[in-house]
DNA sequence: CGCAGAATATGAGCGTGCTCAGATTAAGAA
DNA sequence: TTCTTAATCTGAGCACGCTCATATTCTGCG
């Protein structure tokens, strides 16, 4: 069982090599499950053992890139003023991994990202959840304790948003994206300020 | 040539109905282009002669519901003492038209809405172009003159946001989309307040 | 009328993503 | 080592969305 375990981590490791190979040369519709089971070299019943469905692999791909830019933020220990100034650190970090992936957004946001509230899936929900998780540390962190369920889905609107555009955006440096990040952010932030003491939207302290 | 004009309109609207039926009984995924045009009395190849696209189908739906809920409004001339009150309503009754859709709307959302910026394509872009449209007619009714890009598309980003978390919403009546509408709203429109005056997300007076 | 040519409708067929009955392999017991 | 059983792999096959060569229908002209 030791070695068909190891085997087994190979394989997957291998689908997803593949996979981001062939997304990378001939884009997701061109890129069939045959393809990458060949290049995989197993056959398509196998590849879905692995996978549930062809977007499951794109959607795992992304989950493990931004696992890799929170890790990576996490560890460098990055010192900001403000929660704003963070938090706009951190997702930039967090496109910046994505990049090779850019393209090919929409198809994970759809599968992965679209159930907003807690969804019974679990392809993606990784990505949502950790992306939020880690954003609620990082506002304890600068004092701004208990974001609402409300708060929490209008940045996670802001966000999707910012990778629906960001996918899309012909920018020679992709700086429009950053931009919108800026403005987005700066709007988000202040308005979670003047809403600090408004106990509708805060939760009941636990 | 009249007589056909008239045979083509009508088997496209009969087209639009079946699926409309056929979506509310059975589901986006479960409803076969074969289910529709044999619902329509059409060979599929006529079928995909009216619309390009099975989702196309449904994004058109959208697009004539939202239409619909525009029209409304525009003829009840409501008046509301603000910007954000009046933005509420609107929004409100767009819901209303798309109750029907509103399970399917993340398959219209990937298709239609999600390439954000001005996008070569034209299947459900109308239903974006018109609803941004309408939304700058009302603030400029209100005083607020010229949203930069960037406004509207964080316009947009709580719009999609808002339309995805709906779809999942399972809160009695809705009301938890309701709550949201409002405090995006709210943020919204405080901060275009805020930065009325800011050069630099004012586009130049034309 | 009849006829030519354009417009429209048709459905067999293609290439997908994904499934599942059966073949293959791994792991422990005797 | 050999047998048994559970886990894993396999690819022919299914249903789907969509296409395109062909058949059918419509339109205006002589």
């Amino acid at each position: 069982m030791r070695v068909t375990a190891e085997t087994q981590a190979a394989t997957r490791e291998r689908i997803l090599e593949v996979a981001q190979e062939l997304l990378a040369a001939k884009g997701f519709e061109a890129t069939t499950t045959r393809d990458i089971a060949r290049g995989a070299e197993i056959a398509v019943g196998t590849l879905f053992n692995y996978f549930t469905t062809k977007e499951a692999i794109v959607a795992t791909l992304a989950a493990e890139a931004v696992a890799g830019a929170h890790r990576q933020f996490a560890r460098g220990n990055f010192e900001a003023d403000s929660f704003e100034e963070e938090l706009f650190a951190f997702v930039a970090a967090g496109l910046r991994k994505l990049k090779p992936l850019r393209q090919h957004l929409p198809v994970v946001l759809e599968t992965a990202l679209s159930p907003l509230v807690l969804a019974d899936e679990e392809d993606g929900q990784s990505l949502r959840v950790s992306h939020l998780e880690a954003v609620l540390r990082l506002a304890n962190k600068h004092g701004v304790k208990d974001l609402s369920p409300v708060a929490l889905q209008i940045y996670w609107s802001l966000y999707t948003g910012l990778l629906l555009f960001w996918a899309n955006d012909k920018s020679p440096r992709q700086e429009d994206t950053l931009a919108l990040l800026d403005h987005s952010l700066e709007m988000f932030v202040s308005w979670l300020n003047s809403r600090l003491d408004d106990p509708l939207i805060k939760l009941p302290t636990k």
